[in-house]
RNA sequence: GGGCUCGUAGCUCAGUUGGUUAGAGCGCACCCCUGAUAAGGGUGAGGUCGUUGGUUCGAAUCCAACCGGGCCCA
């Protein structure tokens, strides 16, 4: 919004500025909304949920007030990130990270009552601090009284902070050394954490050093050693014991602002140190700070905190070093720790653990304000009553009202008498107050979705909703924020699951980012390729993970949703004449069909437990490879000589219509949720559709699992192996492992028939020659060879031999037995040229035997021409 | 810098409790069909399973380190 308005924000009075975000806003909803439709996204369009509305800011701070009820919302002085440049608090979420150069400096902390060595100009006021105990430090390391100067050594990066230092942290368990050594050609002793001696003298040139003794942080902590403050003359400040010190960086004791850092801020909690900010909003320093450094900003404080601290001898080592540091995400500035009055909800009232605190003012223009009224004296009016009498307001004027509007009249009926929460004190006069100026966190609307947009609206009566959708990023930020207020007001989770996806990356794996010019433009791939491309690209990918994603990989989506859509169409055409109300014929046992069915309800099982998972790439992978592999060129190639060529009601011809009637409707229902497009249109096509289905497969339920047809497909788990007989009358293998068994023999068919068209030597195939060149399998025969006394190959093959003919889609298919079989396989597959040794039935080009046997069609099979004599005369 | 996560053929994915020659589909190459035709079918070539070490008779699979990508945090 900043970079549409410009310049023209600073003149804009609040009204103005938050009329232009919601349009803004408002903007974007529209661009998003339009864009989710074109994408087939379903959802109440004309009804979207917008945390700007009034119903749901309303609602929003039903929440709120309910959280009050609980006792969750206080009011504290606290550090925030603060924007200097928006004068605003920031989360963490409106931070970014980039370098920044620094004066890092090392600075000696002259102990109290240290002696005058010449080093320290500060000396002590005895009357400051009477409770001090001077000699603590030296006793602590068993030193000399009269030792030299002793001093702690702090490092810091911000000497901005050094006026707000109120203590030096020590972590309790490490292991402290009194180092002496020359600095500027004077003899100092200084306590230094002992991993960090070497590393620390190094940096700032200390010469000659020695340890002299060590000491537990702890006994630092509990002798109650303090120190003169490097800055404000005669101020005496303690030691004090912190976990979180490390040994990373610095000198291991730590320079601690409780107005200046969380932990600071925790420390200070813990040990009873004032919460100190001396600087003002607009990043300068107020009157309580030195005087030298108020009116600075803490930008300008930097260098003259160094040249300060230079002046007084006390700055061991100073160098500019280059880190990582915060900046407003939008400002791009730097911002800095600032304590400020903030209002918090959270569980957990011990501030000493930090972070279990939610801040959630925010210092802006736009957004939810949050409703609180100030009055005199600081007196705050935020009660449930009362914060519901604004709700109640909101949800008919919206919030824009609370910037114009006078208490009194956005408090409405609100009677300060009748509030309970009150505790009947004098009466309060709303005159006198004042409606605040911050704004609600708007994380806090979002995490209040699962009332303000899923119970609201009626979608939920009850916590938790079944699922929240988001990117990876929002661990920390919608999941993590919903979760305080639900289980604060609701007691539980607002959600049963919630599942992450990735970041759209390139096809290398990086980064997209519109700066750099390798976005890809998914609108324009929506209209050049169509919604349900894109939705099939988007579910065949692991959303988990990072995705992938290029122009070309969307074409590969292309080809894979084509191939849905014929597999479609050859199920619709296939059933033309189809009803299946008066046509439906039950598969005969031993064929094909049954296989399909097979086939079909595994797939149906597989599909609706991988979207029971959200695991989309999975189902769309096996409806893909269903109709790639299985459907299409498995079985419609094998089925079409009896689709085309059977007598019109045949059984056979029924059958397989029946099962392509059903692979139909049940492949629409479950592509329909990835291709809703395409299965509306299907859909609507379907020969005969069952008049019990409603209009629509996008209400219709998914299709279920057969599982007698599973079952008894998998109903033989004896051990199977590769040489087994058949021995039908001793084993009775399960479908499945006969139906493999068949596939096997299609594939070693098909190889044959491959060599055979060739001509090139295929591995156990004849050799080229005469049997070479056939191209059309219908022009070729197959021959399953079987030992002579092999009588289950025998039977098995003669229930299988018509499948087996269509399935390798040759004109004709025999059985040969012979004394000996070459390999160990009990039947062996071969093919043959057919062209000079049966002639080609004109009708279904199939090469048999038997054409021309009826002699009234003496150029067609016997098949074809009992067909045609069953035709009725046209 | 810390935490989490991912890394198997050009692409998308399978690879059960470690066990023969690492699989599938697409794409690609070559071929066939022309009664699914701005369709359909077949065959084939593609991988030192991110790298390096280790445990083991045996590792894509277990362990460690590293490299690379991503997200979060500092």
């Amino acid at each position: 919004m900043q970079g549409e308005v410009g310049d023209e924000l600073v003149r804009m009075s609040h009204a103005e500025v938050r009329r232009h975000c919601a349009a803004y806003a408002d903007k974007y909803a529209k661009v998003q909304s339009e864009q989710f439709q074109r994408l087939g996204v379903m959802g109440e369009f004309g009804r979207p949920y917008i945390t700007m509305s009034p119903e749901y800011e309303a609602a929003v701070l039903e929440v709120f007030a309910r959280m009050l009820e609980q006792g969750l919302v206080y009011r504290q002085l606290r550090p925030v990130h603060w924007s200097i440049e928006n004068r605003t608090a920031l989360a963490e979420a409106e931070l970014e990270y980039h370098d920044r150069e620094d004066d890092s400096i090392y600075v000696l902390l002259a102990s109290a009552f240290a002696k005058a060595s010449g080093f320290a100009k500060a000396t002590p006021d005895k009357s400051a601090d009477k409770s001090a105990d001077k000699g603590a430090l030296k006793r602590v390391f068993g030193l000399e009284e009269d030792a030299a100067a002793a001093y702690l050594m702090i490092w810091t990066t911000t000497p901005w902070t050094l006026p707000a230092n109120l203590a030096v942290a020590v972590h309790p368990e490490f292991e402290y050394s009194a180092v002496k050594f020359r600095h500027r050609g004077r003899e100092v002793i200084a306590v230094i954490a002992a991993e960090l001696v070497e590393a620390s003298l190094r940096a700032g040139g200390g010469e000659g050093w020695e340890v002299l003794a060590a000491a537990r942080g702890a006994a630092l902590a509990d002798a109650g050693v303090s120190y003169l403050h490097p800055l404000v003359e005669g101020k005496v400040c303690p030691v004090v014991p912190a976990n979180y010190v490390t040994l990373e960086d610095g000198t291991g004791l730590v320079h601690t602002a409780p107005g200046h850092g969380l932990e600071d801020y925790g420390t200070a909690l813990k040990c009873g140190l004032e919460v100190y900010c001396p600087v003002q909003a607009d990043g300068t320093f107020d009157e309580t700070a030195p005087a030298w450094l108020v009116g600075k900003t803490v930008w300008e404080a930097n260098p003259l905190v160094v040249e300060h601290l230079e002046e007084a001898g006390t700055l061991f080592h100073h160098a500019k070093v280059s880190h990582s540091y915060p900046h407003d995400w939008r400002s791009k500035t730097p911002t800095i720790f600032r304590a400020t009055e903030q209002w918090f909800v959270g569980v957990d009232r011990s501030l000493g653990k930090g972070g279990t605190l939610w801040c959630v003012t925010r210092e802006r223009w736009w957004g939810l304000p949050i409703p609180a009224f100030y009055g005199d004296g600081g007196r705050v009016l935020m009660t449930p009553a009362s914060v519901r009498a604004v709700a109640k307001h909101f949800a008919k004027h919206g919030s824009d009202s609370w910037f114009t509007q006078t208490p009194a009249a956005l408090l409405g009926e609100y009677d300060p008498d009748k509030d309970p929460d009150l505790g009947g004190e004098q009466a309060l006069d709303l005159s006198e107050f004042q409606a605040g100026t911050d704004i609600l966190d708007v994380w806090f609307e979002s995490g209040s979705s699962w009332f303000a947009g899923a119970m609201q609206r009626g979608l939920v009566k009850k916590l938790p909703v079944d699922l929240y959708l988001e990117g990876s990023d929002q661990h920390r930020g919608w999941f993590q924020l919903s979760l305080l207020p639900a289980l604060s007001v609701a007691g539980v989770p607002p959600f049963k699951t919630v599942v992450t996806h990735g970041f759209v990356v390139t096809e290398e794996g990086f980064k997209m980012s519109k700066s750099l010019g390798n976005a890809i433009d998914v609108i324009e791939q929506l209209s050049k390729r169509g919604a349900d491309v894109l939705r099939l690209w988007v579910a065949s990918q692991n959303y988990q993970d990072d995705v992938r994603c290029s122009e070309k990989l969307i074409a590969q989506a292309e080809d894979a949703y084509r191939k849905i859509r014929n597999t479609l169409r050859f199920c619709m055409g296939a059933c033309f004449d189809f009803d299946p109300a008066a046509d439906a014929a039950q598969p005969p046992e031993h064929s094909l069909d049954r296989w399909m069915r097979l086939a079909l309800h595994e797939l149906i099982r597989d599909v609706l437990e991988a979207y029971e998972k959200y695991e989309f790439h999975k189902a769309s992978r096996l409806i893909y490879e269903f109709c790639t592999v299985q459907a299409s060129s498995i079985y419609m190639a094998a089925v079409k000589d009896r689709l085309y060529c059977e007598l019109p009601d045949s059984p056979r011809r029924r059958a397989t219509q029946t099962v392509l009637h059903e692979v139909l409707v049940a492949l629409i229902k479950l592509v329909a949720p990835i291709l809703p497009h395409t299965a509306e249109e299907a859909w609507q096509h379907i020969p005969g559709r069952d008049s019990d289905e409603l209009d629509t497969p996008h209400l219709a339920l998914m299709p279920e699992v057969d599982t007698e047809v599973l079952e008894v497909a998998e109903s033989v788990s004896c051990g199977w192996c590769d040489n087994m007989r058949f021995e039908v009358d001793t084993v009775s293998p399960s479908p499945v492992m006969v139906w493999q068994r068949l596939l096997d023999l299609r594939q070693e068919g098909l190889i044959k028939l491959e060599a055979l068209r060739t001509g090139l030597p295929a591995a156990g195939a004849q050799p080229g020659g005469q049997d070479a060149g056939v191209k059309n399998p219908l022009d070729a025969e197959a021959v399953f060879a079987i030992r002579a006394d092999d009588k289950g190959a025998a039977r098995f093959l003669k229930m299988y031999l018509g499948e087996l003919e269509d399935l390798l889609g040759v004109g004709y298919a025999r059985i040969e037995t012979a004394e000996t079989l070459e390999g160990d396989a009990p039947i062996a597959v071969r093919v043959a040229d057919a062209r000079g040794k049966y002639k080609r039935c004109a009708r279904s080009w199939k090469r048999r035997p038997d054409v021309g046997s009826d002699p009234d069609y003496p150029d067609l099979s016997a098949r074809d021409a009992a067909v045609i004599k069953g035709l009725p005369r046209a």
